[in-house]
DNA sequence: TTCCGACAGTGGGGTCGCAAT
DNA sequence: ATTGCGACCCCACTATCGGAA
């Protein structure tokens, strides 16, 4: 029991819609989690996983160092990358994500900055167990906010459908909801900390297949989904893998099969990934698809729904498009 | 007995470094 | 020079199992 590795990990948050009662709302940042510890003057970042990610992000260093008035504390929170309009942009952080990267190479046109929501120990006396508020009011009291460095908003007294309205006015991806009263728990999926991402629905039309690895082999592992675009050509917009229940990866399979063809039916080639295991197939069938985010002509975290028997191919344009 | 939480395992997008081709 | 792959991040989701209710 070194006291200088704490073998802590931040606590998690489940999946669920927005619980209504006597909650405290904040704002889902897409960024990276990290546990930040500071201790004899030195501070360290650590991410989900464990990983010591100090080096990748140099510039937070000194910045929380003085935010929390030099103070030895464990404190948790999340790593953004702003884009042109001030939103946390994930697919910008993805460019600093790196934790081998030397130093003199680090994305200097990519600032960072943290949001800190949560305190897990202050002058080595810990806070775990005490009710979230308190550890709100501590982590208050602790930090004196910069550019760098700001503490998530919270509120409390509003419903969970004004927040996820304010958070997609906001452009943000969704809200979290947390149990004024509860502990925090390392390493833990709570109940207590509830997350609602922002998801949108759309319909992809299904034109190829790739086979499944492992458990899933001799089925289908992922669909491939085009959908047309301005100048009505059916492009690619991106794989689905998830969603399936083992029956309905059987029954998909074999309506896919009859259905096979040596050719991508697309009109523009799809990306040279896609094409090496592809089972393409007649663009016939429409399917249903939830996401978070269609950028950069793929779909984000996209989960299957089902088919659309009733929905035809010429009516499926590119998501968000209404 | 039934239900639920935790975990493993399937799948997605993306970037980067390095090895294989 | 190009491609493939693994290591990291962000995830959504299903199947399974053991313990709680």
């Amino acid at each position: 029991m070194t006291p200088s590795s704490p073998p802590l990990s931040p606590m998690l948050a489940t999946l669920d819609q927005p619980p209504s009662g006597n909650w405290v709302f904040e704002m889902k940042f897409d960024g990276q989690r990290a546990l930040v510890t500071i201790e004899d003057g030195q501070c360290r970042l650590t991410s989900r996983a464990g990983n010591d990610i100090t080096r990748t992000f140099p510039e937070l260093t000194e910045p929380l160092i003085s935010a929390l008035g030099r103070r030895d504390c464990i404190v948790h929170g999340e790593i953004v990358a702003l884009d042109s309009k001030g939103k946390p942009s994930f697919a910008r952080l993805q460019r600093r994500m790196h934790v081998q990267r030397p130093t003199e190479q680090l994305r200097s046109d990519i600032p960072v900055m943290m949001y800190l929501f949560d305190v897990l120990a202050v002058d080595g006396n810990s806070t775990i167990d005490r009710p979230y508020l308190e550890r709100r009011a501590v982590l208050d009291d602790l930090l004196t906010p910069s550019a760098r460095v700001q503490l998530s908003p919270y509120w409390s007294d509003v419903d969970g459908s004004t927040m996820l309205e304010v958070a997609r006015e906001n452009g943000l991806e969704g809200i979290v909801a947390k149990d004024p009263n509860s502990p925090y728990l390392p390493g833990t999926r709570a109940p207590s900390w509830i997350k609602t991402p922002l998801r949108r629905n759309t319909e992809g039309v299904v034109v190829g297949w790739i086979p499944g690895a492992g458990r899933a082999a001799g089925g289908i592992g992922s669909l491939l989904l085009g959908a047309h675009n301005d100048e009505g050509q059916l492009v690619f917009i991106g794989r689905v893998g998830t969603g399936f229940t083992a029956t309905t990866r059987r029954e998909l399979l074999s309506q896919l099969r009859p259905l096979e063809r040596p050719t991508s039916p697309l009109d523009i080639a799809p990306p040279r990934r896609e094409s090496h295991a592809a089972h393409w197939v007649e663009a016939i069938l429409v399917g249903e698809v939830e996401y978070r985010e269609y950028a950069g002509g793929s779909l984000r975290h996209p989960s299957w729904r089902g088919l659309r028997l009733d929905k035809s191919v010429d009516e499926i344009d590119l998501p968000g498009q209404h």
